[in-house]
RNA sequence: CGCGGGGUGGAGCAGCCCGGUAGCUCGCCAGGCUCAUAACCUGGAGGUCAUAGGUUCAAAUCCUGUCCCCGCAA
């Protein structure tokens, strides 16, 4: 089949790489804008448009599909399909009309749990025991399509957003490729979500990061694993920032932000219920570090309060 | 030129404002001690203080350029 692919991201990357090797064709990619971005604001192209330019595939970036110029360019693509990984923007019903088929999508949850943005974060930071990937048509409602295939991924106890979205985008792609083989030969089903089961996974923020103390130390370690690397967890230690990076629970009580024990592992700091051995840190304007490390140069004690 | 913080033995930091013997907590090596600890005690090795210039009797410290790292913000 003829597709045209919609992404932006590192995630998405993997799906059209997987799409590249597969006996479908890319005909062309549309893909965010250049944007400036990190220290010193400097102009970066998304991992899609470096694909294309270094697969010499046609890379398309409007800052709007609602202009008529680009609907004219992606209908005189011809494609037959098109298939929308981590794009960012809402495809308008005109765009969806454009390819022969229809336009699917690939989310990373098991829908209609988790429609929205942040699918994977949220699973960690709830301390689910699986989650899944679906492929699904489109429509103009977020993530709320027909359901056409969907494949299921348990959770261990340690695993962090990044890495469950590594293995996701793996799986991810091969089920894309698997269920588009269905939808050429015609062996796929569509089925409707149930909305009474829908829930949302809103976008993630700075502040959701802020560690409290108070907060169970189980319910802390699924924050810390849900929100790596971005946006990444932190407490305050001495008026600075202290970003943590890595840790576990620990059958330890005390006054919540109390660091109440000091190993070769790091530094035990007390939580609403049970503590946290935290094991890697990131300091303000520092490297990251062993917790060790930190203790070391940063003089920690005992005692001391972490807020 | 978006804003800010850094680069000091193997690790993490202090010292810089107010130039004048390279410091702290670890690690490493050797020896001792202990029921035990982030164990402890004694001794030892290891640093052109990112880099290039400048000022000075004297620069980690003051001035200027360059390279690299990080946070915020997006």
């Amino acid at each position: 089949m003829r597709i045209v692919f919609f992404g932006s991201d590192d995630f998405a990357a993997v799906c059209l790489k997987e799409l590249e090797q597969s006996s479908h064709q890319v005909i062309g990619c549309v893909t965010a804008p250049d944007a400036r971005q990190g220290r010193g604001m400097r102009l970066a192209l998304s991992p899609i448009k470096a694909i294309a330019l270094g697969a010499n595939l046609l890379c398309l970036q409007p800052p709007s599909l609602k202009e008529e110029a680009i609907v004219s360019q992606l209908q005189a693509l011809e494609a037959d399909i098109f298939v929308v990984v981590a794009y960012g923007k809402i495809l308008t019903q005109t765009v969806l009309n454009i390819p022969k088929i229809f336009c699917v999508n690939v989310h990373g949850s098991l829908l209609p749990h988790y429609r929205g943005a942040a699918p994977i974060n949220w699973a960690i930071i709830n301390g689910d025991h699986q989650t899944g990937v679906t492929i699904m048509k489109v429509n103009t409602r977020m993530d709320a399509g027909d359901i056409i295939s969907q494949k299921t991924i348990p959770l261990s106890e340690h695993i962090t957003a990044d890495q469950l979205r590594t293995q996701m985008a793996r799986v991810g792609g091969k089920l894309l490729v698997k269920t588009l083989d269905d939808i050429q030969t015609g062996h796929y089903t569509c089925t409707a979500q149930d909305e009474s089961k829908a829930t949302l996974a809103p976008k993630l923020t700075k502040e959701m990061g802020r560690i409290h103390w108070q907060q169970s130390a189980e319910a802390i370690d699924q924050l810390i694993r849900g929100l790596k690397p971005w946006p990444g967890t932190f407490a305050t230690y001495k008026d600075k920032m202290l970003k943590i990076l890595e840790a576990s629970v620990v059958k330890m009580e005390g006054k919540p932000g109390t660091v109440v024990d000091i190993g070769k592992e790091g530094f035990v700091v007390a939580c609403g219920q049970d503590s946290l051995l935290v094991k890697c840190v990131h300091p303000q304007a520092a490297k990251i570090m062993p917790a060790y490390d930190f203790v070391q140069g940063y003089r920690l004690m005992a005692g001391e309060q972490l807020t």
